[in-house]
DNA sequence: TCGACGTCGCATTAGT
DNA sequence: ACTAATGCGA
DNA sequence: GTCGA
């Protein structure tokens, strides 16, 4: 922003605070410029007429102001003797560019001032008496709390002490700071605790007025008024400073007051609070929250055993049948059991849980299921076994994949991998797990997963106190709701949360926006839309749709264009997150700059609102560029594959011709839409990179890589050593009368793997 | 006991 | 201005 | 957090 000094005529001081224009006209008095001339000299450095000497410390917040303006306003105090100070702790007063409360929390919090607002005002005692009732409510969500009378001889504990002894309350208040409302409290209990000593300063502005008079700071002297005062924290406006070098005399700082609030410990402590998850907050600038909050708690309607014990059965005897004996070929069998290899560790545990044992649930008395084949061998890559969508440890797992959600904010990606490993484990096991011992047999499950499995299996609710964090801790739920914005990974989301203080979605739009990628932007502007999940009706609408525009935009053969939905569709899922297509041809050429193609048909034709990014290191490379990249081993090699992840939506609805004219909007939801272009000659393997899910897909590296020495990527196999080019579905790919279906099968094929169909690839 | 744990391209930021 | 490092999604 | 060198 272009700094403007703002000279006032009437002053020869230089007022510079260079965005004085912003200011929010209805906050400030405007004084005509005809107000009397302070008439001193033209540097800052002079004193000036004003003497702030008697005035709390006082801090300038830097917001919206360049340095030069900066320095300016500090000149200014110090030549009024103000008591400037750089600590906000120490402050007690704040002036800046601040024109909301909820701005002026959000920078002292930023500086590391936890605030909770104080709300003065002048209120019938019905009212008063109202609020000392509510106030006493169970410590967790309080709005700002309205402070008690209290006699002011007492009141003089500074704002440490203050806040130290009431950290209980404090953390959840700042969620409803700006929400100055609390009206419709409805008083639950009754337990008044008397807050120590910050007595509401029930004329407080008047005390304000009282405190700048230039009598002398003597404690004794105060009156009750301003002895509160001490108590409070202010954000004021900078028109204060600039109204009283105007008027040459010190205006009292009543009506300036943007933000008046107390300091509180740091809420990051985790709440203790749990059963409820109550409030959904009115959501102003974005409509977000309903859906958001129910997209975050689905699983919070209670999962039942989906599995029978009948279930249980067909599926142990369906594994026994099918899986075991194919795997063998490739994993000679070993010689021990697994029983013998995994015993000291059994024995390790058995020894600490041996009162449990006994218990009902976890009686492990009666023989073990027949452990499947993957199991005894200790097969530990995931595409080398079933993994179905339904599994009889379903509400385990879920439980699991709680823990390694907090991993993943707490941005441990160790963890991450290490509770993924555990979970597709869990969920590839065809029977109910009945005993610990049974986890411990589990590839990638060991102690910690045994230990889990046993609170879980001997609580009430089938929960683990580790899975219930994502839900109860506060921390973590900030951490959520931003992790959960597309484009904004565990880093930023932390940045935003602990670092910047927002708290949610209007924070990031209000103080941040600027500071978003584009991408997030696109993130949060959609946020609820992309919460939405995809039922298969709709991706398939979504589907014809592309292969349409793919058609248009291959003229020379349009019906040779193939395509295959990947993602959770392919898996089998009722719905998706987002959708997941691979488009291919026959014909190399009918490849080459596909998508950029497709992508501009779609957009034309008004389906892709928005392009998140574009990958086109592939075939698009240009014809020209084409001949060099056989310069990396065999063939004419495309690296990599072209892909478009883009916003999508549908541009026609119901009533859009007659909403021409009453300007009504695109009701249809925005989806998210990942186009991948393939050449031909890897749809086999884009297709097997596209379709696992995570866990699925990063095992099939591992193995590759494991078993084979080779690199896979989904747009390729090459050997490690060599660098060369595998190439496990002919060097044009599948022939006549094959389809990419048939590529993918040569590829597990070629990998040494049982061809796994997409809906056992459900690793989570 | 200690290192590995999938891999890539794009976008953005940090560093020179 | 350039390259290197980081964050991100898949 | 687990596995294996």
């Amino acid at each position: 922003m272009a700094p403007r000094t703002l000279r006032d005529p009437s002053s020869s001081h230089t007022i510079g605070f260079s965005s004085s224009t912003l200011f929010d006209p209805t906050s400030s008095p405007q004084q005509p410029p005809s107000s009397p001339p302070a008439a001193t000299s033209t540097t800052s450095a002079t004193p000036n007429s004003l003497d702030l000497h008697c005035l709390p410390p006082i801090f300038v917040i830097p917001a919206h102001l360049d340095s030069d303006a900066q320095d300016e306003v500090e000149e200014e105090l110090a030549a009024s003797h103000a008591p400037l100070t750089y600590s906000v702790h120490e402050a007690r007063l704040f002036v800046g560019l601040v024109r909301s409360k909820k701005r002026a929390a959000l920078e002292l919090r930023t500086r590391g001032l936890w605030t909770e607002e104080v709300v003065r005002e002048d209120k019938s005692v019905q009212e008063e008496v109202k609020e000392k009732v509510s106030r006493g409510r169970e410590g967790g969500s309080e709005p700002p709390r309205k402070r008690v009378k209290v006699d002011g001889g007492v009141a003089k504990e500074d704002v440490e002490t203050a806040s130290e002894t009431e950290v209980e309350t404090a953390s959840e208040a700042s969620e409803t700071e700006s929400e100055s409302a609390p009206s419709d409290h409805v008083p639950a209990e009754s337990t008044i605790e008397p807050s120590k000593g910050n007595a509401e300063a029930q004329y407080a502005v008047d005390g304000s007025s009282v405190q700048l008079q230039p009598h002398p700071k003597s404690p004794a002297e105060d009156p009750p008024g301003a002895l509160q005062f001490q108590d409070h924290l202010r954000v004021i406006s900078l028109d204060w400073l600039r109204d009283s070098l105007k008027a040459g005399r010190v205006m009292s700082v009543g009506k300036y007051v943007v933000y008046e609030c107390r300091a509180i410990e740091k809420p990051t402590a985790p709440q203790r609070q749990q059963t409820l998850i109550p409030r959904q907050q009115i959501q102003k600038v974005i409509p977000a929250r309903k859906a958001q909050i129910a997209a975050q708690h689905p699983q919070s309607q209670r999962q039942q055993q989906p599995s029978s014990s009948q279930q249980i059965l067909d599926r142990a005897r369906a594994d026994a049948g099918e899986g075991p004996r194919v795997n063998q070929r490739y994993h000679p069998r070993r010689t021990g059991l697994a029983l013998d290899v995994k015993k000291p560790r059994s024995q390790l545990l058995q020894q600490t849980t041996t009162p449990e044992d006994a218990s009902p649930t976890n009686a492990d008395s009666g023989p073990l299921p027949p452990p499947p084949d993957w199991v005894a061998q200790h097969v530990k890559y995931a595409c080398e076994r079933s993994t179905p969508a339904d599994t009889p440890n379903a509400a385990f797992v879920e439980q699991l994949k709680r823990i390694r959600l907090a991993r993943e904010l707490r941005d441990d990606d160790i963890g991450v991998r290490a509770y993924s490993t555990s979970i597709a484990a869990v969920a590839a096991y065809p029977h109910e797990i009945r005993a610990a011992r049974e986890v411990l047999r589990l590839p990638g499950c060991s102690e910690k997963i045994a230990t889990l499995w046993r609170e879980f299996s001997g609580s009430e609710d089938g929960t683990v106190a580790e899975a219930r964090e994502v839900d109860d801790d506060e921390t973590l739920r900030t951490l959520r709701l931003f992790y959960n914005i597309w484009g904004v990974g565990a880093k930023a989301a932390r940045h935003f949360s602990l670092d910047k203080g927002w708290k949610d979605l209007d924070d990031a739009v209000e103080f941040g926006w600027g500071q978003l990628s584009r991408v997030q932007q696109i993130g949060v502007k959609f946020y609820d839309e992309f919460a939405e999940r995809i039922p298969r009706s709709e991706t398939e609408h979504i589907v014809q749709v592309v292969r349409e525009h793919a058609r248009r935009v291959c003229p020379v053969d349009p019906d040779g264009i193939e395509i295959l939905i990947v993602g959770g569709y392919r898996r089998g899922a009722e719905t998706s997150g987002d959708v997941d297509v691979i488009v291919s041809h026959r014909k190399l050429d009918a490849t080459m700059n596909l998508v950029e193609d497709i992508v501009a048909a779609l957009e034309q034709s008004g389906y892709i609102t928005h392009t998140l990014t574009l990958s086109l290191q592939g075939t698009s490379r240009g014809q020209a560029t084409l001949p060099f990249r056989s310069s990396n081993g065999a063939g004419l090699g495309f690296d990599t594959l072209d892909k478009a992840l883009v916003v999508w939506q549908d541009p026609e609805w119901p009533g859009k011709a007659s909403a021409a004219e009453t300007n009504a909007k695109n009701p249809n939801i925005h989806r998210r839409v990942d186009i991948i272009v393939s050449p031909w000659r890897t749809v086999g393997c884009a297709a097997l990179g596209w379709s696992g899910g995570t866990t699925f897909q990063r095992d099939v590296r591992r193995y590759a890589q494991a078993v084979k020495g080779w690199k896979f990527d989904s747009s390729g196999i090459r050997d490690r050593r060599t660098g060369k080019v595998v190439d496990l579905e002919g060097p044009d790919g599948v022939g006549r009368g094959e389809g990419i279906v048939d590529a993918e099968k040569k590829v597990f094929e070629g990998l040494g793997l049982v061809y796994r169909e997409p809906w056992e690839r459900c690793t989570g």
